[in-house]
Order: C-alpha cells, then structure tokens, then sequence
DNA sequence: CTGAAAGCGCTAACAG
DNA sequence: CTGTTAGCGCTTTCAG
C-alpha cells in the first residue's frame, strides 16, 4: 500500500476530492469541510505520499531567508570559520531560493546583540542560526520567535530552556577531560596539571568553567590523589601569575580553555626555555598552528566552526523546506590534532568546506 | 550583464529562435543550423545562463543508476560502514530517481571481483563508485567505462593512471607517520618499535607498504638513530612470532597496519601481560573499540569509510545532475581516537550518518 | 532543421 | 468550501 510514486493527483483521485482539496488539507491552509477533511486523512493513511520537493519548490515563488547572528567575524578567525561553514551551506542552497542574512554582533559587547537583535525582528526571517554568547539578552529574542513559530537552531553553545529545534555544539565537559587526557600523556607519576582561562569575557564562564569540571574529573578518576590540578583565570595582559606557574618544577601539563588563549602560553613558555610541559589548546587558528607545527603546542581539540555552522543551515533549509525534523542535539566529535596530523586537516578543510 | 534569473526562455528571445533550439545547443544534441547555433552562443554569451536544476530534473524523465563495487559488507565491518554510507548519500538523493546497484566481491578472491564486473556491464550504469582493490582486475574494467564515459569514483584505495574524476582517501604515508607519532608519545630514549602487517591478503601489500614507510619516516625524523624499527608481515595462526616480539624487554610501541589486525594483538598483550607498551591501530571497529576503552590499545586512526563512501556518491550524483566536477583528490584527516574522545565519535556517527 | 505544445508535480489564484 | 486552471523552467515529442 504505500508505493514510492505517489503524486498530489493519485491521493486526490483515491480521495474523490480535487488536488486543491489536498493541498489543502496537505499545507492545512483551512477551508475544507469536515468530510472532505477526512477523505483526504483516509487516503493520505492508506497511501505513503511523499512530496516531490523540486515541484515544489518550482511551483511555488517563496523565497525563504535565515538570519545568521554570530559575533563579527572580521575580527576574529574563529568566527570567520563559522562564517565560512554557512557560506558553504548557502551556496548548496541558493538554487532553492534561499537567502542568508547576516547580522554580526560585538563579543565584548551585550548591547551590541541588542541592536542586531532589533534589526532581525525588522527582516522577519523564516528561520535562524544563532550562537547565543549572551544568555539574558538571547532569552526574549527567542521567545519572540518561539512565539511566531520561526524555527531556531543554535550553535556553539547551548541554551536549553529556549528549545531550539536543535543545538550544535561539542559536550564541553568530555571536551574537558580529553584536555585532561592529552595533557597527562606520558605522565605516570605525581606532578601538578593547570587548567588556564584566558582572555575571555566573564559571560561566556559557563562555556569554560564546564570544561574544567571536565578537566578535573579526568584526573580524579585515571590518578586519584596523585596530581595536583591548578586552575588560574587571566585577562592577557596579567602575565605575572603565568609566569610565576611556569616556574613551578612539578608543572607537567597545561589546559588553555579559550581559542585564543593558547598561543599566549605557547609564547611565554618558549621564552622560559622549559621542557617537557605539554600544552594542550583549542581550534586550527593560525597562530596555534604554528606552534603547534614547531612542537610547543602538542595538541589541539578542534571545535569545527566551520562544519557547525554548515550543519545549522542545512537543517534549517531541510526544515523550512521539507519539514524535516532535525536531531535536537548533535554533539560534535572531540577532534585531535597533532604535530603529525594537521596538515591532513588543513588541507581537508580546504577542499571539502 | 550577467544577469542573476535567465531562463532559457530569455535567451531564447535575445538570439531570436525558439527555445527547442536553444535547448538542443545547450545539450548538444545536434540539428541545429550554423546559423542558429552561432546566434545562440552569441545570446548565451551576453547573459550569464545557469539552468535551473529543479526545473530540469522535474521536465525530464532520466532515472541515473550508480554501481557501487565495494568487498562484501556482510562479513566484514569496515566495508559495512562504507555501505552505510551509501545508503545515507542514496536516501538523500533518492528524490532525484538515483538508484543504487551493490556489487559486492570477496575480498580473498580476484575472480569474484570479474564475476561482478560482469554484471556490471549487463547492468549499464551511468555512474560507477569503486574501490579498487584488485589492481590487475581493476584496469581493464574501468578502461571499458572510460571508454563509454561512464564516470567512476575510486575510494579507499587509489589507482591514479585510471585517471577517475575523483578519488576519496587517506594520505597512508602520513598516516604511518601519525602512527609513529601516537606509537612513541612519551618515550624519549632509545626503544624498539614494531609495524605489523596481520591478516591481508598480498594484493593489499601496496597500502600496507606505505603506511610503513611513514611509520618509519617518523622515527627517522624525530629520533633519529635512536629506535629500532621492526616489520612483521602474518597471518593470524601464526601467532609466535608475535609472543616472541611481545617478550622484547625493549618494545614500547606497535603499529598494526590491517583494521581487523589490531584486536588480535590487544588480545596477546594482555596475556602476556606486559604493561607500558602503546598499541596503535585502525578503524572503529567493535573489538577495537572495547579494547580501546579497556585502554590495552591506546589509540586507533579512523579511515571514516563511511564519510568516504557517503561523499563518493555525491560526487557522483553532482556529476551526472549538474556536472559538477569534484575535486579530482580528496585526503580525509587522519582521526585520532582515544579512550577519553571514542564515545564523542561514536555518538556522533550515530546521530549524523 | 525548427517551432509549438504537452507534460513533470505542485502551488495559488479564481471563479463558482 | 471546492474544483479548475494557469503557471514554475526545462525537456521532449511531433508536425511542418
């Protein structure tokens, strides 16, 4: 009973009613009467149909637009890849009449979102990719659009309570304890490990305080009472405290929760011409590359912005389109780059996104 | 000039003739006079035309068969997720009237690989995605569909005089060097180092060769003089040589270059009951996995047969629709698992393939 | 050789 | 409320 090729005209048929009956019922534009209502139930049960979504899309003139609000891009390289991953998306989708919209804000500024903010409600997008950096300022915004039933996907980091039709992002707290894990390889016996964040505004905290727990754990479960974990949260111009943990003899390994973060330490460390600490970052920015290319960064968890963003139009476009439901959750693999694999990444990442 | 929205109807209307003409010059499908064919190109040439692909598909009838050749999956994981990916990349175009015809052929009998290869002939597919692991037999099968420009895939194993429009895999050199990488994290000092080869059939051997040839460019790098590497080539009865290896006080580190090698090895280690050597292997596999989480393997390098696979057929499909070229190379990264990030990939291939 | 015209499956405007 | 119909842009017969 439930072919493959079921069109508009066969449901209709087995129906008794006319296509524009079906698509209404289909697209529950109102105006059918209860009987024809069920008709069309009945037939829709007893037959799969499956619309033809080029039909579709061809017969119809919407043109569908998402708004995009990430913090600006110009200014930092991480971003910028998030940027590049729904540029990639767009262009997969531009045939289908979709239209991105950009709305960029300013990380260390709240108000900034606000103002972004106002001109999304102006444009009135059909869906919206959003990374909500500021929690108390992204609440109303979505709750503007869950009211309107614009579908929201976020990325990057995660609001629960706004129920998203998806989020993507990493887990932060396994990202964490792979911190802990690389750091510490090697390293058999007692010794101190640090857990650094640097440079960061104190609303993202979360983000990073969560991959600390994570950082912990690791050491608590796999060395119980054997390693010391020292935790130290810096603004980049306070150098002094950095300093003074580079100095420390038990020091083995050292976690840099931020981005950006960890060319800083990489630079510090070669200055005090120590040996033998691993240090373990975050993200394929440039500056991290290179030292990690020279071996005074020993390893990177990357974050994928680029295929996060890239994920988060495509399951809006599938949404908008097709109705698709995406995963409420997907949770990225906690990627490792190293010395040895990095130009296999790099050079991925160049091809393909 | 160049306009965005040009149907053909528009440069139809610039050169004057009807849109059958138009139609027949942009598909070369021959009668169409000096004359009208010169006044077309000028018109295509004033306004930049980009069909539109929904209408096309939707006006024509063409149902696009692809043959995949690939091992056969029942018995053997690593292919079975190259299949899976397929199916994912089939079901997505299935809108499209792709269809998919598996070829599958025993990995341990070249003759088997002919016998499908026949079929395939029979079948006349538009599009052919294979692995190519039966260099000999390979050649004069994909020169036939050269021939009949049937365009083909390679993945996983590449033949690059076949010259296909693309081919999808791992850098194996750089991969051994990963392997190297991984084998000596956290030995320093002197230290024998071994790269087994286990349970392939000879026509592998190229692959497995250079894998070796990174492993041992790492050491030659990084350590030079200082480590011993040993090659073992087995088969998995004979299962003396490895204890022999395994009782070597100056071991530190393995590489097993075969997926399904690894377990086998994870298996004696732990019998013998040695402590501090790091096993390094391939692929997701479930032994592998359970090791892995035991910790007895250290790390494994993931081939993502399935992404390999999956974006096979999208090339594939994107060639015969629209005849994108894809890029003629694609190397994947080379993934780092570990006990601490294995859940993040697993949970994550589950979500997304 | 060339133009006209009938679809492909779906949407949406329009009489009734 | 409901059926009919004219497109969407492209392909593909089919007369001429």
């Amino acid at each position: 009973m439930s072919n493959s090729k079921n069109r508009i005209k066969d449901i209709a048929k087995l129906a008794g009613v006319s296509v524009g009956t079906v698509d209404r019922v289909l697209h529950e534009r109102g105006k059918v009467s209860e009987v024809a209502m069920k008709k069309v139930q009945d037939a829709l049960e007893k037959i799969n149909y499956e619309p033809n979504l080029l039909a579709r899309t061809l017969g119809t003139k919407k043109k569908h637009q998402i708004a995009v609000l990430i913090p600006n891009a110009e200014s930092d390289e991480y971003w910028l890849q998030s940027k590049e991953g729904v540029e990639q998306a767009a262009s997969e989708w531009a045939q289908y009449d979709f239209q991105i919209a950009y709305y960029f804000f300013d990380l260390s500024d709240k108000r900034s979102f606000n103002q972004v903010a106002e001109a999304v409600y102006q444009a009135q997008p059909d869906g919206i990719l959003v990374s909500p950096i500021f929690y108390q300022e992204t609440l109303p915004f979505l709750a503007f659009f869950k009211n309107k039933s614009v579908p929201y996907v976020l990325f990057n980091t995660n609001i629960p309570e706004v129920r998203a039709i998806s989020f993507i992002g990493q887990n932060l707290y396994e990202s964490g304890k792979v911190g802990g894990e690389l750091a510490s390889l090697g390293h058999q016996g007692y010794g101190t490990f640090a857990v650094l964040h640097i440079h960061e505004e104190i609303q993202n905290s979360v983000h990073l305080i969560e991959k600390e727990k994570g950082f912990r754990a690791y050491f608590e479960e796999n060395h119980p009472g054997r390693i010391l974990v020292k935790s130290l949260s810096l603004s980049s111009s306070q150098e002094d405290g950095i300093t003074e943990l580079l100095a420390d003899p038990d020091l083995n390994g050292i976690l840099v929760t931020t981005s950006k973060g960890i060319s800083m330490i990489a630079a510090l460390l070669e200055k005090s011409g120590r040996k033998g600490i691993k240090l373990v970052g975050y993200d394929l920015l440039e500056n991290n590359i290179a030292y990690l290319k020279t071996g005074t960064i020993d390893f990177l968890i990357h974050q994928n912005p680029r295929r996060q963003a890239y994920l988060g139009i495509n399951y809006l476009a599938n949404h908008l389109l097709l109705k698709k439901v995406p995963p409420s959750e997907v949770l990225f693999p906690l990627e490792i780059i190293t010395p040895q694999n990095v130009n296999s990444y790099l050079n991925y990442i160049l091809k393909i996104y």
